[in-house]
DNA sequence: TTAGTTTGTATAGTATCTAAACATATTATT
DNA sequence: AATAATATGTTTAGATACTATACAAACTAA
């Protein structure tokens, strides 16, 4: 499509952008914002209006242009939270969890459905229209229910096949077929780690040329990058398995059977390694290890601070390779071990900065905004971008 | 911008591609690629017909749709190739290399110019301006330079500093400004391994979704990697900084501070090494070196040839970790190693196979096809894509 | 009250697309 | 050789969505 609609679909899409990420303006500002005349965003708004998606805000009032008080207010245009919704979904080890969008990319509703071990897809499916029958049963979203995100803890293929799954038992899943035969709206499949990147900048927008590196620290170590506000893709659609840097020439038999990688060094049985000095089972890592280990270092454990020291120092040694690679403006590290991760990150900043190539500016590290639900919001957002957002636009070829 | 003109912009950009990539084709055929009528395509030939970019070609003679001799045979409409062109520079150590591009990006017009050592940025651009100068004064060039490109062998920000150039004595110079005082057409500037890898991709193109990673051996390692037709940069510009990967704890040291770079095992002086197990200064670097390497093993050497698996064995080991961030579909090698490097593709890729996360499909490797002047056609090709490709088209946020 | 400023809408003009019709150039069939 | 069939390239009318300009409306400042 290269026609006058794509003037139209491009313009919209901008504008919509620009009342999520600034707010609500009156037309003239828009106008000014988006380079466009008053006239062409009257047109807009009329349209976007029409279709729910836009309203008129009486208060707080839009000033005019410059700082005086003069001339005519503006009637500011806002986005019409309720005219759109968007389901995000996660499939996680032994639990199901919901997250609801509106256009405004909020979250208005959030649910954890418990999941039996080893479940069948087409039972994953089920429940999850099952939870999409339930929301259009409230008036409110009956019919406004855009499309649905979901994410796997493992590798998506970009033609919807999930690869190999072995926590779930999953393998050579045509997922993304399975939704649409089940599901009347559009389903967008995303890996987890790559979603709750995708949710983070989504729910703090960042510049729009950012460079955004993530990690996701939990039971594995997985990783996605933002470039120009859309996730980057290897040719089968995987990429960025930062888990898999070989930090190491010797070390731990990784899952992968490699010896060295990071992803050996960094998660929570090698947390509680740290900790204890006794090697656990993989299956029995404790989710909830990074929250006692915060406890214990804010009460000024040796032990714990030792362990979250050393657990950093090997990070950051995978932080500095990822850096120098993708020279990024901020690294966020989310997932499991969110509760430790301002000491992580606090631990490595001297590290990586000794690290990078001279001249480099060294990445601000942050941690994740969005807490146990961060992949089902991202998996929301995902949605979200697919359906309105101006950096999914595709000018064809 | 986003109006009615941005439409035959972007089709605009999209044929002259097709016209490229696939060579003259017929009106109607233009129209069945574009997904456009035959009236638009007629009236954009029209266009770019009165501005010289493309015309009819009269034979060999376009066939009408499907595989039948039926109908009104097509007239090709192909690019005219003498209608735009673009010098490429490379401002290398002790020489400047130009490439001359067309419309058609055929490299038409190559010439090396010794440069002194650490020549001053004035000396440089001037030499540049001359060269165009020289260019004008033949008719056949007299109007249609459009644009130029520049490639220095160090990192460039995207505000057009040259910020660290240690090998030619530069620091701190604003290398786009000096152009732009002196030149009166667009200049842009980049990284010599990006150039490079851009000029790969330009010349032999590659699929629009393909990603290509390419890694330019030589004194030392830079990377570069292609996302849908664009360069990555981070957030300073740079990036892909693949010599800096640390793959050992120890060895020796960088020139980065380090230890256990990729580009302390993988590098001229570090093939001296393995060759002859005696360490030689860096500025010694023989840049004949491969090719004896290379004769060496052609006539069954013992010692070249565990040189060579030394080398591909550090390397593997790099590339294993780039491979698993970025999932390339091929891996490009050049630079100064080009001789020997069938040998050390053909060395890596059992080594690269195993390292790789399940799933994930193995990199095509392959050897640089441009040879001596791949950094000037790089440069060339960098202006090509600013000023006629689709892949830079820009929405405005 | 009047002038000045800004907003939002209306109207005319413009660019560029699609759709449909048509003249043209060729092959296939009678 | 005449006619039918098919595809190309151009012309024309209509649709879309923008800009430019004008103007009524709503506010502040003097």
């Amino acid at each position: 499509m290269a026609n006058q609609t794509l003037v139209r679909h491009v313009n919209e899409r901008r504008l919509l952008t620009v009342l999520r990420v600034e707010g609500a303006q009156p037309r003239a500002a828009l106008a000014r914002r988006l380079s466009l005349t008053r006239a062409a965003v009257t047109s807009m708004v009329d349209d976007l209006s029409q279709r729910q998606l836009v309203r008129e805000i009486a208060s707080p009032k839009g000033l005019p242009q410059g700082n005086r008080d003069v001339g005519r207010p503006g009637i500011n245009v806002g986005l019409n939270p309720a005219g759109a919704h968007f389901l995000g979904v996660e499939i996680g080890v032994g639990v199901l969890r919901f997250a609801l969008f509106n256009l405004s990319a909020e979250v208005v509703d959030t649910e954890t459905v418990p999941l039996p071990q080893g479940p069948s897809p087409a039972s994953v499916v089920a429940l999850v229209a099952k939870k999409l029958g339930t929301l259009r049963d409230q008036a409110f979203y009956h019919e406004s229910i855009r499309a649905i995100g979901v994410t796997v803890p493992g590798l998506v293929r970009s033609d919807g096949y999930v690869v190999n799954l072995p926590i779930l038992g999953w393998k050579d899943v045509n997922l993304a077929q399975l939704l649409r035969l089940k599901i009347d709206v559009p389903c967008y499949l995303e890996n987890n780690a790559n979603a709750a990147a995708f949710g983070e900048i989504y729910s703090t927008p960042r510049a729009n040329d950012a460079v955004v590196v993530y990690l996701k620290l939990g039971t594995g170590c997985g990783g996605a990058v933002i470039v120009n506000n859309r996730l980057l893709r290897g040719a089968d659609g995987l990429g960025a398995e930062f888990g898999h840097i070989r930090i190491e020439s010797d070390g731990p038999l990784c899952s992968c059977g490699q010896r060295g990688c990071l992803e050996t060094f960094v998660n929570l049985r090698a947390l509680q390694r740290y900790l204890t000095h006794e090697d656990f089972d993989e299956l029995h890592s404790d989710l909830k290890l990074p929250g006692k280990a915060a406890k214990l270092i804010a009460g000024g454990d040796t032990v714990a601070n030792q362990a979250i020291d050393e657990l950093a120092g090997h990070l950051a040694r995978g932080l500095v390779n990822i850096t120098n690679i993708f020279n990024p403006g901020e690294i966020v590290l989310g997932g499991a071990m969110l509760p430790i991760l301002p000491q992580i990150c606090a631990a490595m900043a001297e590290q990586i900065g000794r690290g990078i190539v001279p001249g480099m500016t060294m990445p601000v590290l942050t941690v994740s905004s969005l807490g146990e639900f961060e992949c089902a919001i991202g998996a929301a957002a995902t949605a979200h971008h697919e359906e309105f957002d101006l950096s999914n636009v595709d000018l064809g070829e």
